[in-house]
DNA sequence: CTGTTAGCGCATTCAG
DNA sequence: CTGAATGCGCTAACAG
């Protein structure tokens, strides 16, 4: 069914039946009404890919995210979803797995739209392989990263500043007693380097000497991947009083880990997560955590596209605090 | 940058460049280098809505789900996703929201973009609207829903048997010596009213009264929503022994409210939740769920989906089985 | 082996 | 107020 196939049956011209389908002034109420009823008989609904075509427009915008599996991503992208649609815009979103090259070609599918508007969910971005993609295939998009930043003309960064938050938290740890601490990274992301920077940062500040700043590295970011590592951690470091974790969902393994191994959270060991997810609500005692405000973040990087799409200035950074929610585990 | 403008510089014809970038055959080996050179000088890529029109296909899969954020949701439609990129299709997928006029919405969205195949996923696509939706919209266009049935000549269903499921619960609990049991509806979907009947039907056949059976519902599907509503149930009914929830997310709020009044579990209470998710191994003591096996569901989803997609037979209906993962909580 | 022509479905001139 | 003609970027059929 096409414009075409109405104007026939309505005895009128195409342009006709297109001016009626978009609401044009200067027609006659009577055609105007043959137009529209025929095009309900039929349940007419004009081609997203050749109006787009003509009108030079999509209204597509594009968010890409790692792992949709991964809560705070998929947090993020709802609200930044919700936003976008209510003006106007479709929003598809894909996974684009962790392999950089991946990644990157994921832009080129997104030109291959010609998408007007893209969201890059989380530090996984920050690679020299998506730069260099963004540079080939959308140099003019306006294009913002959540918790993420890339230097260049036509793409803005939202970020929270995790890095001082676990300075923080190696701070409230201090205040609690705790001095021998551990920080867990749980991936190699950009942002998870932040923190692990900012752990290093606080534990040299209170005069930790280098070799006490005990960092460690996991396999597999999951529940059960946070629970071994904290056996292991803590049958290294039997005297150990303190662990960070970067994200919430591998602290909560490591909880379970001390209530097996029996021992006491928080008098014997403080744990702190990252995210201030439903995870840590979730677990006995209730997790302390790094609230990294997604939320505002997500927000922020809406209102920013939003700007962009309109045409507005582009590449701005912006910064966000991240602060601590003290509950049961420090 | 369209073919043209490559065609001009290399003293070719479009049609020419055009069989180049689709590798087709009967091109002079320096006339495709010459073009290939230019293409990639000017990092060219086809227009997939052009592309589209012409060869009347999109090559585009739609995913709706209700809410991205819901964890078993975004599981599934990660693993469709990984299948069906795989097989050269372009994933798009949107949240819709709760409302059923714009479930129903989405759908003309989804033709607008003249989609190729759709997943709906979860049984809250089971509505009237919908169904109508689709007649109306995607009458010919394979659709399968994930947890779900609509009575359409092109809609397939992958739908697990967790009437069935709870009802084995409800075995467990009796056998485990608990017989005065509470179930909780966390919210009004088809499948959350199948788990409903499942429990009626096993505690009848266990002889219990009608005025024994006792159905809770609970304004908000959240963890905070499981712990108040456990919170009044222990008030309501002291001697309770056994409570089974719609979804992990809602029992693990269950497990802290038995926590914090003192109720040992699962000695004085026994406590069950369906989907088995991550929440259930988070807590403590871990969660006893049933298992409704969304991967298997997804992957024989998208597989269906694949067989639509390549015009084979459509409409299927298929039944797979839940089983009870019994942990620390019965 | 390659160029010319036509048309996918639509919106937008420009005439009338 | 409406129709005919044009072109968006691309592929395919047909010539040559």
């Amino acid at each position: 069914m096409t414009i075409y196939d109405i104007a026939r049956e309505a005895g009128v011209a195409a342009s006709t039946v297109s001016r009626v389908i978009n609401n044009r002034p200067g027609i006659k109420k009577e055609t105007r009404q043959k137009v529209q009823t025929l095009l309900k008989k039929y349940n007419y609904i004009p081609d997203a890919a050749a109006r787009g075509l003509v009108m030079q427009s999509s209204r597509l915008v594009g968010i890409l995210i790692v792992d949709i599996r991964v809560a705070h991503h998929t947090e993020s992208a709802f609200v930044i979803e919700q936003e976008l649609t209510r003006r106007g815009y479709c929003c598809i979103t894909m996974g684009t797995g962790p392999r950089d090259e991946d990644k990157a070609d994921y832009i080129r599918i997104l030109e291959q739209r010609r998408v007007e508007g893209v969201i890059l969910m989380g530090s996984m971005f920050e690679t020299e392989a998506v730069q260099e993609s963004i540079k080939k295939h959308l140099p003019r998009v306006p294009i913002v990263m959540v918790n993420g930043y890339l230097d260049l003309p036509n793409v803005s960064g939202v970020i929270v500043d995790e890095d001082t938050g676990v300075e923080k938290c190696v701070n409230l740890l201090f205040a609690r007693g705790k001095s021998r601490l551990a920080f867990v990274l749980d991936s190699r992301s950009p942002a998870n380097f932040r923190k692990q920077q900012g752990f290093c940062d606080g534990m040299r500040r209170h005069g930790v000497k280098e070799e006490d700043i005990w960092k460690y590295e996991m396999k597999e970011s999951s529940v059960q991947g946070g629970y071994d590592i904290t056996v292991q951690i803590l049958r290294e470091r039997p005297d150990i009083q303190g662990i960070i974790y970067t994200i919430d969902l591998v602290a909560v393994g490591g909880v379970r880990a001390a209530y097996d191994m029996g021992i006491s959270v928080p008098d014997r060991l403080a744990l702190i997560g990252i995210d201030n997810s439903i995870y840590g609500e979730i677990c006995i005692p209730k997790l302390t955590t790094l609230d990294n405000r997604l939320q505002d973040l997500s927000e922020s990087a809406a209102t920013i596209l939003r700007e962009g799409l309109e045409g507005k200035v582009q590449s701005k950074k912006l910064m966000m605090f991240s602060e601590i929610i003290e509950r049961e585990s420090t």
